[in-house]
DNA sequence: CACCAGGCAAGTA
DNA sequence: TACTTGCATGGT
């Protein structure tokens, strides 16, 4: 799979961010939502130079709720901007390199006891923000994979992950990339309402 | 108009 | 434990 894909995508370099916080801010903006409306939201934020945990904290609740309205549940996801930039602060006073040391398993409880973070965004999170080796899930990857047959439709995050995670041995650079893969695999053959996928790259499996 | 988008938490049985 | 529902905007 990830071979054809790689033929098919070359390199899509994920994830477009400057900056640990970056990822962080858009992994929590993109839950159920399109990528094209977080990056009307991160635009917003980095016009009002928000893209720290401090400032973050600052905001008033609502100011922060309007300048990221784009990404949609924006009351929701304020309130977790902030509740992870607490969390980031009171763990390594916001020095994210500091806490990038620590064991990947050991930063993945921390980050899902932080309200708003689940397994699909810690995991982004470790992925893409701290370059540990770690498979993303996502509804596409479990779209792709039970389609072709190599899990049940209603298998769960963590029984998922640890298929790719005990039959593959992955390093970062290609965790990064085939995440991306399969996102852009289901966004552009696989969606739910297209039945047929004609000129998928995985047509051959 | 209906449906979908790189989920999560809280409530219910 | 295994569902269900609210959250909300913007594109197709």
């Amino acid at each position: 799979m990830y071979g054809l894909l790689e033929d098919h995508f070359g390199d899509l370099g994920w994830w477009p961010a400057k900056t640990g916080f970056e990822v962080i801010v858009g992994a929590v903006l993109t839950q159920n939502t399109a990528w094209r409306n977080v990056e009307t939201a991160i635009a917003g934020l980095k016009k009002n130079r928000l893209i720290s945990p401090s400032k973050i904290i600052q905001e008033k609740q609502s100011r922060l709720s309007r300048v990221i309205r784009s990404s949609g549940y924006h009351r929701v996801k304020s309130l977790r901007l902030k509740a992870i930039s607490e969390y980031i602060i009171r763990e390594c006073n916001g020095d994210l390199n500091r806490m990038k040391r620590r064991h990947a398993d050991d930063l993945r409880k921390g980050l899902l006891a932080v309200k708003g973070v689940g397994p699909e965004t810690a995991d982004s999170i470790l992925l893409y923000a701290f370059k540990k080796p770690v498979f993303v899930v996502d509804a596409y990857t479990k779209r792709i994979f039970s389609r072709h047959g190599l899990v049940s439709d209603k298998v769960g995050y963590d029984d998922l992950q640890s298929f790719v995670h005990n039959n593959f041995d992955m390093k970062v650079p290609a965790l990064n990339q085939f995440h991306a893969f399969l996102v852009e695999t289901a966004k552009q053959f696989c969606r739910k309402n297209i039945k047929k996928c004609d000129k998928c790259p995985l047509g051959g499996l």
